[in-house]
DNA sequence: GCCACTACTACGTATTACGTAGTATCGTAT
DNA sequence: ATACGATACTACGTAATACGTAGTAGTGGC
């Protein structure tokens, strides 16, 4: 039975998928290791390939060529602008945050 | 039936709720108006007090005196803390992020 | 030929998000 | 005085996600 972690964590795995592919085209499990490397994130593969077949199904990511041991995909035009969108939102989120924390820098 | 909307936010209630604290102590409904100022993001009633509620078992927010049409809550240490955290992992995941998409400030 | 790493699929449970409805108080304009 | 909108929550049910485990299979090195 599944027990959860920590919680309050501070970015959806749809986002950090996105996010992720912002950098080129890459399968699933290239995923998960960019967004652990970037983020300290671990997504299982539950959470991962759920997550991007959201996406897929909302228009965000598409698949590409589809070799049967990899399957690669890529932001497309509204994912990148999604993403961008959701991108200066968290910016500024955070700094506003950071500003009334009393944080020194910005 | 409760129908959703949008969904691929960029942040999850809780941190919402835990940044408009940082500005001072508010009660439930003051957080809501604060968060949706700041976010143009619509906290209902039971997405809010629930969050509340689990921030609170949590110990990242404490109550303040019990005025019996008011609930204030504030940031507790810990809150604080972990807020710092997240907010700064957020930040640097959007720039990150930004740089990906090749936009052109940071 | 074994084993770790790569890459997924399938499945079930736990958590969370969200909307609606309902209750009650307060302020203020009529 | 009273009607009415804004304030402030509680209660409840459903929908959507997150997450972990198990299982399957190919690949590469030693």
């Amino acid at each position: 039975m599944p027990r959860q972690r920590d919680r309050v964590g501070w970015a959806e795995p749809a986002l950090l998928i996105l996010a992720s592919l912002a950098d080129g085209p890459k399968h699933g499990y290239a995923i998960t290791k960019d967004v652990e490397e970037q983020t300290s994130i671990r997504l299982g593969p539950g959470t991962l390939y759920a997550a991007i077949a959201r996406l897929e199904e909302r228009g965000l990511v598409a698949p590409l060529d589809e070799d049967e041991r990899r399957r690669p995909y890529r932001l497309t035009a509204q994912g990148q602008t999604v993403l961008d969108d959701k991108l200066r939102a968290m910016a500024r989120f955070a700094r506003t945050g950071l500003t009334r924390l009393g944080v020194a820098n910005a």
